[in-house]
DNA sequence: GGGAGAAACGTTATAACATAACAAAATTCA
DNA sequence: TGAATTTTGTTATGTTATAACGTTTCTCCC
C-alpha cells in the first residue's frame, strides 16, 4: 500500500472503500447500515487517524447529531469486519484500503502531515511471531505503529532548506 | 528479555530498577526525586502495565495523596530517560527492565494474565525501517504492541483441559 | 401479512484518561 | 544570600470511552 501523495483524487479512494465495504459486508451477511456507511464515508474523508468525537462533529455537521454511543458503536461494527483500524497511539481511527484480505495493522504516521499509510508486511508478521515464540509466547494480534516522515514531507523539506 | 515467571521473587525485579534508575539518573544528571521514585516504584508493582489513575490510588494508600498531574509528571520524566514504557492499547505503563540501553517498545501482552514484557529483538527494528523505506518512508520511533498467550498461561491451559 | 426474536439505534449519565494554567516551594549555582 | 531554574501543589477542565436501559427497525418463520 503506497503513502498517499500529497494531491490524489481522493473522492476515488472514498468510493473504492466504500464499494470495498458494502462487497466485504455482503460476504460476511453483515449490516452496513445508514450510520455506519456514513462514519465510514467520514473516517475516510482524510488520510488522517479521526477521532470518535471529530466524526460526532462531522455528523452534526451533516444534520444527524448523535450522542458517543452512536459513533462508538459503528466504529465497533467497522473496527470487527476489519473495515477500519484503531491507531492507538493517537486515539484515532484509519479506514482500511483492503478490507477482507487478512493482515494485522502495521500503520505508519507521519509526523509532519499527519497522514497515515499501512505497511502490510507479512515478513514482519513472520519475524514478531517467531521473536515471541522464543520466549514462548504465541501471538494473537499486534499493533505496529511507526512514527516518521513520508516521502511528500521529506522532499518538501529538502526544498525548504536550500543549503 | 524472558517472561516474568508467575512465581518469582519480584522484590528483587523492583531493586534491580530502582538501582538501574538512580544510576541512569546519575549518569545523565537527571534528579529521580521522591515523588519520581515513588511512582516508579509503583508502576514495578507488578509486571502488568499499570494506569495513571491506578497510581494515583496506591499513592493515596501510601499517604501521599496527589492530583493527576503529579503523577502524569512523574510519568513524563520516567518515560523521558527511558524508565518505563507507555503501553498505548492499555493506557497504561510497565517498567523498563534495561534502561539507557537504546531499545523502541517491543511489548508482549498475555491476553489471560495481563502480564508484559520487552521482545526487544533489532531485527524487528531493521526490518520495519527497511519496510519503510521501500515505501519512501523514514522511521523515527515505533510502538509494537502484541496480544497473545505468556508460557505460563498456556501450560496451564493445557493443564486444565485433561484430553 | 402478522408476530416473535434479534439486531440496531437513541438517550442519559458517568467512568476513565489527560492536560492547561498559575501559585508555591525546593533546588541550583553564581 | 539571592536570582534563576526546576519541581511540586492545586483547581479546573478537556478529551476519550462505556454502562444501562428503553425504543425502533429488521429478519424470518408461520
Amino acid at each position: 500500500m503506497a503513502f498517499p501523495a500529497a494531491r490524489h483524487d481522493h473522492s476515488a479512494c472514498i468510493q473504492a472503500a466504500l464499494d470495498a465495504a458494502e462487497q466485504e459486508c455482503r460476504r460476511r451477511g453483515a449490516r452496513l447500515t445508514d450510520i455506519r456507511r456514513i462514519v465510514l464515508e467520514l473516517v475516510w474523508e482524510s488520510h488522517r487517524p479521526v477521532g470518535a468525537y471529530a466524526l460526532l462533529e462531522s455528523l452534526g455537521r451533516q444534520g444527524r447529531s448523535a450522542a458517543p454511543p452512536t459513533v462508538y458503536r459503528a466504529l465497533d461494527f467497522l473496527l470487527a469486519h476489519g473495515l477500519i483500524h484503531r491507531v492507538t497511539s493517537r486515539n484515532g481511527f484509519i479506514g482500511c484500503p483492503h478490507p477482507g484480505h487478512a493482515h494485522g495493522g502495521q500503520i505508519l504516521l507521519c509526523a509532519q502531515c499527519g497522514m497515515a499509510a499501512e505497511l502490510d508486511d507479512p515478513a514482519l508478521d513472520r519475524e514478531i511471531a517467531q521473536s515471541a515464540a522464543r520466549l514462548g509466547f504465541t501471538v494473537n494480534r499486534q499493533t505496529i505503529e511507526v512514527e516518521g516522515h513520508c516521502p511528500t514531507c521529506q522532499a518538501q523539506a529538502r526544498d525548504d532548506t536550500p543549503q
